[in-house]
DNA sequence: CTACTTAACGAACATTGTTCGTGTCAAGCT
DNA sequence: AGCTTGACACGAACAATGTTCGTTAAGTAG
């Protein structure tokens, strides 16, 4: 039997690990004890190949957005296309429960995030968008992606562990808002069927087309 | 002289010297030893008045979004008020930098957020909107704005720390993009000038401008 | 003045990120 | 082959965090 010899750590390893432990346990039970356990060591071993926890975030977000494919752009279905890529990342996101916030502290420095900037203005500019409007509603639609996605992550959490007593079910909600006094809350009281409605991603569709239909091509 | 007899603790007094703590040494300082220290007592002294940290960012954001003042809706003006609205509360976050963390994490069972929440609301509907659509774009716009001020947040404590060799200024990341391979970024390349542009909130005045410009009134 | 309830506290515990000195194994040199 | 060397891995330890527990101080009713 060639001897269980120990695999020697790697930085992709590492990256392995972390995205396990934040696949399976969401991104607050990732620490450096956590990730050395699954590859079998003590917390310093992983000292040598990262200097910091806030390396692993950055491994982390890059290894997701190197899974982002983007499309050649098309003029004449630029929003569609990007409704796709963000869709992408969205799932990414969630599959990944909570590694939005990685993302949202991140400094734009990463090379993959770069690469899928640069895809997603491609396609902003190919669709006709002057290129500082361009730019600034892809900033605007990243930072709303990782926003909804942090928070879609957070209820979903809250649904897991069911010893807390605000689970806050869709029920729930509606009981609490339609309980609320009516002459201060008059508004959420009678609307409150439609407050709570949207399930799946129903909100994230509309808000991202909020954003892009008032994207224009420049006349020409 | 009257004895210095210690003041009790109360949760006002915890919510003050954590405000305090927040505006000098921003979100990530705020521990309970530190708001302890404030008080001038120990860290257990707190657990009598609170029930979690979590409850501190309760406080926290009630206190916040208490200082909101609301309009009177008027139907000629709704785009104006909502702005002026989700301008008081950026501002409110980014005077205690990072903050809107905590608001992101909130259940919005806080009644001073439900306040808030029912005051756009009511400009929303008076503006003719849907009551459907003023809800999910109600969520998008605050959703929006605490994402915003966190980033901003983010941005502002890294140019506060000159020891990091990545304070980046402006003139350094229109170097980093410039410097990028031209075969790989080239739109990122060529429009570097107009990516880094935006100063003060301009990003932000624009894209709630494209949040709410794509709302319309239902006719009649 | 005494007894009782409530609030405040100091010490301690478990868990986190991080560092330091030591071991250990495999390759390279003579 | 035997020795050296150097990078990598590791266990123990440290400071800081949130939280709990038993004890003490204070203030009030009788």
């Amino acid at each position: 039997m060639t001897a269980p010899r120990k695999k020697p750590i790697t930085v992709a390893r590492i990256t392995d690990a972390a995205l396990e432990v934040v696949a399976t346990e969401g991104y607050d039970a990732l620490t450096i004890r956590r990730v050395a356990a699954v590859l079998g060591t003590g917390p310093s071993s992983l000292y040598a190949h990262i200097v910091n926890k806030d390396d692993i975030d950055d491994l982390l977000i890059g290894r997701l957005y190197a899974e982002v494919v983007l499309p050649e752009p098309d003029p004449t279905a630029w929003r569609e296309q990007l409704l796709g890529v963000y869709t992408q990342i969205r799932d990414l996101y969630l599959r990944y429960p909570g590694v939005s916030r990685a993302a949202l502290a991140m400094v734009p420095t990463n090379l993959e995030t770069l690469r899928v900037g640069e895809g997603v203005l491609a396609i902003l500019l190919a669709g006709g968008i002057e290129p500082r409007t361009a730019g600034w509603a892809r900033d605007a639609l990243s930072l709303y992606v990782s926003a909804y996605a942090l928070e879609q992550s957070l209820v979903r959490q809250r649904r897991r562990h069911p010893d807390q007593e605000w689970v806050l079910s869709d029920e729930e909600l509606l009981d609490r808002f339609t309980a609320l006094p009516a002459e201060k809350f008059p508004q959420t009281r009678r609307h409150a069927a439609e407050l709570i409605s949207g399930t799946g991603h129903d909100r994230f569709e509309f808000t991202l087309g909020l954003l892009m239909n008032n994207l224009r091509p420049t006349s020409g």
